[in-house]
DNA sequence: ATAATAAGTCAGCGGGTGTTTACTTCTAGG
DNA sequence: CCTAGAAGTAAACACCCGCTGACTTATTAT
């Protein structure tokens, strides 16, 4: 294992832990549906420390915004169709086992019902339409697209796009952006 | 006014009071961030009412799923992508004051954690994909643009495209569909 | 008019939520 | 070794949730 010890105390490995069960947890299941205890324990911790580390389950949700948007943001900016296409069939599907990509686009999606954070999720989400280019309301019919894949896939599992893989997913969606994006 | 009294006591009109505020807020917020007090409040009741009408808060899920379903459901299957498109554009912007048509597609992905009316969810959405015809794969691809559009639209106000009219979805949506569907 | 019943209200219950305070346990620096 | 401070825990808090049973008010039928 590449985890020394599983007991010993780190309080950096904690509060990375407490991040990625919950942003898991936020995206699979939403933000109001998701209790802190539910974090603490999958994450094997105390709930208190949820308080501690982000000061309160809203800074905890928007501690996972930030990080997923940041994990968004860091694609570099493509040029055609094709290459698009190639990219969002990845994220969506993602690598077998990791679902990072994929929450990252359903938390963008997931309110808390805290205005300023539905500001910056919608901030976030005009950004990354304007990265693609184009028509801004075209690229985001893209982005629709690619949320509500997602929402199909990984929170309702609905068949056969669940378990569509990524090679299933490229050539429609290269259809759908060359129709949107030209 | 066609409503005579408003004071006068109706079952049935109370009952559909209770089903519209509840699509709509179950509809833009979620099933757990919705309070059976809110709904009440709004509705000009009190909450023992929704109990009575409706056995529980998952009951009154369970009918506004229900309705939106035969709601969805009672659209005519439309043979070209223009149509369909059409169509479409029309239900995602709605009459202006009317977003039952754009609730119903919310609620079709709103999860109330309950199994069995997720396994409901799923079969509606289902029935929708394999009622737009041709390979199932891409047809559900058509129904993730138009809930991921919802969201965007509804639930998260997402500028231009949540101002955007009928007429200015109607086109790129034919351009997606005829991508998508040949 | 008045009794019977439906429609609606009120106040409270048990339970689960987010958060905090006081406490215990581990770990590093002298 | 041993002790200060960090890391983590336990228990309780105040509050809000869905739900219910006893009550009041309006409507209808005789």
């Amino acid at each position: 294992m590449d985890v020394p010890d599983r007991k010993r105390r780190d309080a950096a490995q904690t509060r990375q832990n407490l991040l990625d069960v919950a942003r898991n947890r936020f995206a699979r299941h939403g933000y109001a549906a998701t209790t802190v205890r539910d974090i603490a324990d999958e994450a094997g911790v105390n709930v208190a420390l949820i308080s501690r580390y982000f000061e309160s389950k809203e800074g905890l949700f928007r501690a996972c915004l930030t990080h997923a948007a940041s994990d968004v943001r860091e694609e570099p900016t493509a040029a055609t169709p094709a290459e698009i296409a190639a990219r969002l069939a990845q994220r969506l599907s993602g690598p077998p086992g990791d679902r990072r990509q994929l929450d990252a686009f359903l938390l963008l999606i997931r309110s808390s019902g805290d205005e300023r954070i539905d500001d910056l999720r919608r901030s976030i989400l005009l950004g990354l339409s304007e990265k693609l280019g184009g028509d801004l309301l075209r690229a985001q019919l893209v982005l629709a697209a690619a949320v509500g894949i997602s929402l199909l896939r990984a929170a309702l599992d609905l068949e056969p796009l669940a378990s569509a893989t990524e090679d299933d997913l490229r050539k429609p969606l290269e259809d759908v952006i060359h129709a949107l994006m030209g």
